[in-house]
DNA sequence: ATGATACGTTGCCAATGTCAACAAATCATC
DNA sequence: GATGATTTGTTGACATTGGCAACGTATCAT
């Protein structure tokens, strides 16, 4: 059933080490020989060979006040790059993440209509094109792309992307194409809860849920025995669509009672008096948090209490340790932390669930970006042997742009 | 964070070769030469190794038809067996089964109360003595507890198990100490899946959830990504407490509108006019299939459309392979598969979900067995290098009792 | 300057899976 | 019934890998 190993052993003890320096951040060849329990010896060949590949870099060591030699540094290299790419209705932003977790840049290219995917393709091929020439001196891994809407796990074909319009759409195999590089697509919300897992409000933990309440509805993804769920065929996640009430509301799927019918930011904003346009999901907060008026705390009360029977169910169900609340959820939860805490509670059973916390959701505008990093970084974590991306272009990168700078292209 | 290997390897393919030929059965070696990839030599060497350790038996080979030296056939052993415990609220039923995946024996020790946990340890203990008096050939392994209540993988304490009115009882430590063996406990449903999944209706598949419908409730166990989701602290699965009506009918935990509410063995009963005490799950299915009373299908009819509900919200978070109905579940399911597929696909995201499967348990009262002894086994089949199990006993195995007949000790 | 401490480096060793050559056991054909 | 083809077990040499111990090195404390 599962294969086996000779030089596999290199293979995983590489793998480890790439993975610890890449989420966890940088660490002494000392922690690393702790944290693996492989001998000293054995962990300078290993890290030698990642430094041979590019893959990390060794720097001096800090100055640690400890007797003793000194340990150098082992950093997952800022070279090596992934490509993001996040399609959305109004705009298509496209990132380069470095395997160091670095964000050199953030570029969003805003679309005057919902871009089909022939535009998002070019778009994308576009920017690709110009970033490489910038990126002389980096080694582009692959692309990951987060795509709001359900994707095969197998072969990345976008199945349904409502709001893009976009159904049985080869994303992947046209991007690949125009770029030459390794392409792999994901559910935007699956890979929001990678990156909260690993840089976010969820480190270190193994069962967790994230929902992400966007314009457009609710999404999310979860992480189960320390196994990012797709299901079947990718699709898991889909917590828009539970059944909360007896309503006739219908979201965006014609089903009537559900959760994406139920709690909205459109409702938010209509009873706030916002304009849908210009309000992204701090300002949504702020307003919530410093309007009074009763309507709109019985809003955000109807909408808490139904978010509680979908967390309910997901709690009895799965067992989180976190539950990760993202977009305008976490503003939903940040006005009020104990109904929706009290709310939960009542609806699981007691003692044994009390131990599940809710947090927002720690990374901002940069989530999607490097969670679909992270998707195209995996083949090269599960493998460092395996051949380490194309270093192709001509001049170094300049340092414009860095963090989450948004300019048009 | 995670351990390296050197001599890993050899665990690891042990481990594999036995999880082989015990869950899937006799395999020849050339077989299992193809599905682990490796050497034939190395196949032989680990094989031998097994043989040594009286964990697998060489056959002579079956005639194949094909040109060729036979290869031996490789075959757990029939001697290696785990005792699995059942306590339930009338009875305690203590099997014991094979690695092979031979049920030797069930013995179910009917109780005139519901049991203490001291009673419940009593009684265990005094069958496992009078089995190993009998059992002089066989290497038991270890214990594995099927608990119909909450328990905390940690330590396998019993938080909660309602209907035998236990909270926070050490059931492993005293089982452990009275018996010597190495006990593990888990929640009963979350062990029916794993059997479901290793020898039942999952075979084979990675995504899967099982409810089980019995006497005092729903219950439910899942498999998420290959792995048995048991939570942050063992508890997943509760199925039952999904909120799937506005009605206020209250479940054994006092939440209103919950599956466990609505969807009821003993409302089945009441409309067919059963006793309640008699009738096991294949008496329901049979009178369910046999009557055409208005006021029974209507029963049907509701509670099937709150089953929909609750599978429903469940597909589209985990967008499982496979749904199992155990119980009277599976009784409701099999009197009017249509209905209950149709509605789950009017609540999921149509086109996406198409592939979900929904399938009656296969494996019937040797289910929790089955489970528990796996659960028995798992140390063993991580590392059979650990030292395998005190033989400690007498006279061989009588071999009247095979199957899952059941007697009184 | 000396010692203690912690860590990298080096060479040797043991364990394990691979490989190639050979032997064995079956079937098909004459 | 003998021969060849085919498939597989067996055996011994080999390569790779991590562990280990001894030694060298870099820092801190006195």
């Amino acid at each position: 059933m599962q294969g086996n190993n000779h030089d596999d052993v290199r293979r995983h003890n590489l793998s480890i080490i790439l993975r610890l320096v890449h989420r966890g951040g940088a660490a002494s060849r000392a922690q690393l020989t702790r944290l693996t329990g492989l001998n000293r010896s054995t962990i300078g060949a290993l890290v030698a060979e990642l430094v041979e590949r590019g893959l990390v870099e060794e720097r001096t060591p800090d100055p640690t006040k400890l007797a003793g030699r000194p340990s150098p540094i082992v950093a997952a290299s800022d070279r090596v790059v992934a490509i993001a790419v996040n399609p959305e209705i109004d705009a298509i932003t496209v990132g380069v993440v470095a395997l160091s977790g670095v964000v050199h840049r953030s570029i969003r290219f805003a679309t005057p209509t919902t871009p089909t995917v022939a535009e998002a393709v070019a778009i994308t091929a576009s920017i690709v094109t110009d970033l490489r020439r910038d990126l002389g001196k980096y080694s582009i891994i692959g692309m990951g792309v987060a795509v709001p809407g359900l994707v095969r796990a197998h072969d990345g074909l976008v199945r349904n992307a409502p709001h893009l319009g976009w159904v049985d759409e080869p994303l992947c195999d046209l991007l690949a194409e125009v770029t030459g590089l390794p392409v792999v697509a994901a559910n935007d919300a699956s890979l929001g809860v990678t990156a909260e897992r690993y840089f976010g409000a969820g480190q270190g933990m193994t069962d967790l849920i994230y929902l992400n309440g966007g314009s457009s509805g609710i999404g999310g993804g979860l992480v189960v025995g320390g196994v990012a769920a797709g299901g079947r065929a990718g699709y898991a996640g889909e917590f828009g669509h539970t059944k909360v009430s007896a309503g006739c509301r219908t979201d965006s799927a014609g089903i009537a009672g559900t959760l994406e019918a139920e709690v909205t930011r459109g409702a938010l904003l209509d009873v706030l008096g916002l304009p849908a346009g210009q309000t992204d999901a701090d300002d949504l907060e702020r307003a919530l948090l410093a309007s009074t008026a009763p309507a709109v705390r019985a809003e955000v009360n109807r909408q808490v209490d139904f978010l509680a029977v979908a967390l309910a169910g997901a709690v009895n169900i799965l067992n989180p340790e976190l539950i990760v609340l993202g977009g305008f959820l976490a503003a939903l939860y940040v006005v009020d932390p104990g109904r929706l805490t009290r709310a939960v509670a009542a609806l699981t059973l007691g003692t044994a669930f009390d131990e599940v916390q809710i947090a927002p959701a720690l990374l901002g505008s940069n989530l999607l970006l490097i969670g679909a990093a992270e998707l195209a970084f995996e083949t090269l974590l599960l493998d460092p042997q395996s051949e380490s991306g194309n270093s192709a272009g001509l001049s170094p990168l300049s340092v414009r742009a860095a963090g989450s700078a948004t300019a048009a292209v």
